[in-house]
DNA sequence: AAAGTTAGTTAGTGTTTACTAACTTTTTAT
DNA sequence: ATAAAAAGTTAGTAAACACTAACTAACTTT
């Protein structure tokens, strides 16, 4: 999917509609307002409203996953990896707190399968590749392989989602890089052979 | 806060109706149909739709606070106790998928300053109940000591909501049990000293 | 038996929603 | 320079939304 000046533009102005006041501010009229142009505009550069929403996730997955593929490629280690892929997280979510409205809107979009589909595929491949460096973790010798991969990687997406709504609840004023780096202290601690 | 008969009637079934498709789907029009009465009949039992969320959101808690005491004022361990109460959550959520619902409809909840504070009241005294368990078992000598309570009381949390959310993206068809079985075990070996 | 209360009804309001048809302006390609 | 395409406009639609006014049948209280 390749999108053009202004489906980006639009796409940015949703992002930060749902940031100011979560999803259900995402109207037409709210975001005809923000790219100060009337509504019927947007439909130029959009079919419909769902996949204002799909480009908005489609667009943020790439520059999430570009990210933590320069991660994957690096020559770290897999202990190091996982640190380097939550700080990363954590940083990329600090600058565009609107993403996690989205993410933690999965229950508002359950019902449209187009949008379920894709959060369904984001949160999937997330885990998968959790899992994946904590094996490689495991075969270096620098993870505990007493709990298998999948426990494991559980405990670390879960601990990335309670510090994350922590600081949503906190109404994003508390510091969520050091949370990040806390979670990772105590993340290292409990994973050491 | 104390309901009449049909205020229960009425929170159960807006409980199933956002059990069936989500939150946006808890409407004035399908309740009433639920109930099979007319939609003014409606406003006889709550002022408004918030207070009939807000009483969902109350009566439940009034639920799960009573198991929780109940497991509070036995004889166990800390330690028992935390995996008591993790149990009866996981058992109490699966009998009532729709609650996962609600609880993870925070966002769609933020911006409506009632219901806002009464999910982030319900959230805060669940991890301040965690932690002081922790602590307990900490003093029991039970838990390790090289993490301090706080930290760990993420973990716990996290570990409960990533499996909760795996649970409802399986479509509710995976076992939530057995995912809470296998989540304490791992907990129980990363906490003990 | 009269008066008041409770819990329902019918019929409707005003607002917001996503979206469209028809027209105009601006940009681009030849 | 002109034709075509792209990107905007005005004016509107139908459906969904929460909610209300006015009325009534059926109980309760006194």
């Amino acid at each position: 999917m390749i999108f053009t000046k202004r489906q980006i533009e639009i796409i940015d102005a949703s992002k930060d509609l749902i940031g100011e006041k979560g999803v259900q501010n995402l109207t037409i009229k709210n975001l005809a307002k923000k790219m100060s142009f009337t509504e019927p505009a947007l439909y130029r550069h959009f079919k419909d409203k769902t996949q204002i929403l799909n480009g908005l996730l489609l667009f943020h997955r790439k520059a999430i996953k570009n990210g933590v593929f320069k991660i994957l490629d690096s020559d770290k280690n897999a202990l190091e990896k996982i640190e380097a892929v939550l700080k990363f997280k954590f940083a990329h979510i600090e600058k565009n707190p609107a993403l996690v409205m989205v993410i933690f809107s999965e229950t508002s979009f359950q019902y449209c399968s187009v949008l379920s589909k894709v959060v369904r595929k984001i949160l999937d491949q997330r885990k998968k590749k959790i899992i994946s460096l904590i094996e490689n973790g495991q075969n270096e010798g620098n993870i505990r392989t007493d709990i298998n991969s999948q426990q494991l990687a559980t405990i670390v997406l879960g601990g990335i989602r309670t510090t994350i709504l922590s600081w949503r609840l906190s109404g994003f004023e508390s510091d969520l890089k050091a949370e990040g780096e806390k979670l990772w202290e105590t993340l290292e601690i409990l994973f050491k052979k």
